[in-house]
DNA sequence: AACACTTCCAACCGCGCGGAC
DNA sequence: TGTCCGCGCGGTTGGAAGTGT
């Protein structure tokens, strides 16, 4: 695809015709488009940034509004709650990312497929799965999900406030997490950073267990409303207990020496993509 | 310090759908 | 019925920022 998009040095560019802006907002125009919305409301795109006087077309002011200055837009990082939803609801929608959207307050389509291409599809890509893959699904039924009920029962229990309006979220104060149904032995390597002192240690990486809170859990009828976990072959998540195993990891050096690279480098206490772990479960997959 | 490389994400595009005429 | 237009969606791009050498 030849993008027609020409952005200048100093980082707009106008089409020498019609004198339609393109490339980054100014201040100027957030503040034009801001004041136009709350005179003439959303909608009629193309006749607001008419009258507005806002050189851009209406397709640009609406995607600007929606996904940057719309008050309930929210920033920052996704917290495992999101992420386990993004997972969820790809498995069932794929990438139907404002459908996605809607059942993540504040996030916007766009968000999420960045999220998705720039975190999920580049590990997938490392171990050389294709996200459309059985064996992708089974990654993230097997590996993905159960750390993230966990970071999210952690990160509940730290923090009693959730923004989730979507019934999934209430994964995180519930029932019990049926996390070797999932998973023979899942790595459930902790990410918090207890890891950090010990990468020091060049000879090899052994990590102490995690902190796993008791039993994790949830109300499968929350997952049956959104049709998740219950991939081709009829896998189904319960009511069922298990308990999340405990382990140390170790490995020889010229294995992991980049994925510990890769770990020491991310602030895997908000990220979930290790990769020592994805060595791990792509070994368990051979 | 300088350069190379990678990551992230705002912004763009083409396409398709649905409503108005 | 056909055409036009507005809108929304998913895919892609390019540049800024971050990181590595």
């Amino acid at each position: 695809m030849s993008s027609s998009k020409s952005v200048s040095s100093s980082g707009s560019s106008e089409d020498d015709n019609n004198q339609i802006r393109r490339g980054p907002w100014t201040l100027e125009e957030d503040n034009l488009l801001t004041q136009s919305i709350a005179n003439q409301g959303e909608g009629r795109w193309n006749l607001l940034a008419k009258r507005s006087g806002l050189k851009r077309t209406g397709k640009s002011c609406r995607l600007r509004w929606l996904n940057y200055l719309k008050p309930d837009v929210k920033r920052g990082n996704l917290t495992p709650q999101e992420q386990l939803l993004i997972l969820q609801l790809h498995s069932k929608w794929g990438n139907r990312w404002s459908k996605i959207a809607q059942h993540l307050p504040g996030r916007t389509d766009n968000e999420i497929k960045n999220y998705w291409r720039t975190k999920i599809q580049k590990q997938a890509r490392h171990l050389k799965i294709n996200t459309d893959s059985r064996q992708f699904q089974e990654l993230v039924s097997r590996f993905w999900i159960p750390r993230l009920l966990q970071k999210a029962s952690e990160s509940s229990s730290s923090s009693s406030s959730s923004s989730f309006s979507s019934s999934a979220m209430s994964i995180q104060n519930q029932a019990t997490i049926p996390v070797s149904q999932y998973s023979p032995s899942p790595p459930t390597t902790s990410c918090v950073h207890q890891g950090h002192e010990q990468l020091s240690n060049d000879s090899c990486v052994s990590f102490s267990e995690p902190k796993v809170p008791q039993f994790l859990g949830y109300n499968s009828n929350q997952f049956d409303e959104l049709g998740t976990f219950a991939y081709d072959e009829g896998y189904h998540v319960n009511s069922n207990a298990y308990e999340i195993e405990n382990f140390n990891m170790e490995y020889p050096v010229d294995d992991c020496q980049m994925a510990r690279h890769n770990w020491v480098n991310n602030d895997f206490a908000c990220d979930l993509w290790n990769m020592d772990e994805f060595c791990q479960f792509s070994n368990l997959q051979k």
